[in-house]
DNA sequence: TAAATGATTGCAACTTTGTTGCAAAATAAA
DNA sequence: TTTATTTTGCAACAAAGTTGCAATCATTTA
């Protein structure tokens, strides 16, 4: 568990330390996306705030972690299924937001639909994010 | 012109000032999305932060203006074509951020597509955001 | 296994972004 | 024109995010 853990840290070569392990570990753990502040709470502040905003940041750049765009300003995480390639996120699923309880669901099953653009716009990513209720406030 | 807007305000019960008709011209202008900063320096710091923040706060409210989702923390508006009534946003169209020079651009002829959801799940709103290179940077 | 190297952390200070209360000013109504 | 209501700008604050730097920790090498 925590072994497996470690291995991923060291894939992305990134040294193995305490705040990298238990955020990634709570990422694991949760089945929805986290906030900065979600993840300040869950660690009962054991880290400080700066490390945290780093590790985030390391995570979305070695792939193992993704944002999900909101319409509020609030940015969320979460991990990104199939690991990444440093730079190449692929996660081509869609994100659910539900108003009810705010909670963020990766829906892994369900593929983004190809999206026409315009005559010289070209496409690199699409990100499509549903909003309603969830299976447990419907 | 000028009349043309402090129509669109008076239509939204909304007394019709110099801040919001600057800034409400200001997005009939702009072929794009703008976002809380664009405002401040387009109106050359003529109006208070606190009363763009407001009066973007309150366009939102009436429907004249939307918010379009970010993978970063930016919060970006844009008019409501159709003019959407209090509360009642309908402006199902995909939006495209250009990777390049930053500029997002409300694709109004490209309607959003029906996205499935798991059972349990209530769809109420899908967001599409496009990135890539848009027309003028391809 | 211990010392050396290099990366990461925590702190402090700061910037940027957004919010609130309130008096003054502007708009709309009478 | 006067009155009532709304909006604005200021000040002060709160929240969110960033940067430099010394101390600490993880990894490498001997």
């Amino acid at each position: 568990m925590k072994n497996e853990i470690a291995e991923i840290l060291k894939r992305n070569q990134l040294s193995v330390t305490d705040s990298r392990q238990k955020i990634l570990e709570l990422f694991r753990h949760s089945n929805s996306a986290l906030a900065h502040a979600d993840i300040e709470k869950q660690t009962s502040e054991q880290f400080d705030r700066v490390t945290i905003y780093r590790t985030l940041q390391t995570f979305v750049e070695k792939g193992i972690v993704h944002t999900i765009p909101t319409t509020d300003n609030s940015v969320l995480y979460a991990l990104c299924k199939d690991n990444c390639s440093e730079g190449h996120h692929h996660d081509d699923h869609v994100h659910f937001i539900c108003d009810d309880c705010g909670t963020t669901y990766c829906l892994e099953h369900i593929t983004i639909p190809k999206v026409e653009v315009p005559q010289g716009f070209i496409t690199k990513q699409t990100d499509v994010v549903v909003s309603g209720q969830c299976d447990k406030c419907s």
